[in-house]
DNA sequence: GCCAACGTTGGC
DNA sequence: GCCAACGTTGGC
């Protein structure tokens, strides 16, 4: 099985968000990296972390666990949808998610300004300059390490 | 709100 | 196929 990391913005689709809903679809991904992840790499069984970008405190907030792999986003079918993207249809669709559970919350948000202090995390995309990938493989060796800051702060 | 970094688009 | 222009991401 593999881990992996997806972000999101809180005010649009925050951890509360799909709390509530238990199961969700991660729709929306209008980004080619990211697409083939979901794709072709993802299976259920797989676990995520959850990272709310774009707000105040960046960082990770829970896990998530993948339950369906790659299926058409059909969002970009949809005209009334912000995700619309008139080049993919039903036929030949350009876009694809996968479906997430709803784990648990951390014990603490671990902000992305500590998750860039630790070397053992230097290698992971979300740390580095620049970097816009919204979905992410994590190591086995990172995914452990990260869960051992939950009662560990720095 | 600013802006650097990046991905995508489209003219040539 | 190049690359400038543009739009978006996302930290700060």
């Amino acid at each position: 099985m593999n881990y992996w990391l997806m972000k999101s913005e809180p005010d649009v689709y925050g951890i509360n968000h799909l709390e509530q809903e238990g199961t969700d679809h991660w729709d929306g991904v209008r980004n080619y990296q990211a697409r083939n992840m979901m794709r072709d790499q993802m299976k259920p069984g797989d676990l995520a972390f959850f990272y709310h970008s774009n707000t105040e405190v960046p960082g990770i907030v829970g896990i998530m666990e993948i339950v369906r792999e790659g299926y058409p986003d059909h969002t970009a079918f949809d005209p009334e949808s912000k995700y619309y993207d008139p080049k993919s249809d039903p036929d030949n669709p350009r876009w694809y998610m996968v479906d997430v559970r709803f784990v648990r919350k951390l014990r603490r948000v671990i902000p992305l300004a500590e998750l860039k202090q630790y070397p053992q995390l230097a290698d992971m995309p979300l740390v580095k300059k620049g970097n816009r990938l919204s979905i992410m493989p994590v190591t086995p060796e990172q995914w452990d390490f990260i869960l051992s800051l939950e009662d560990a702060p720095a």
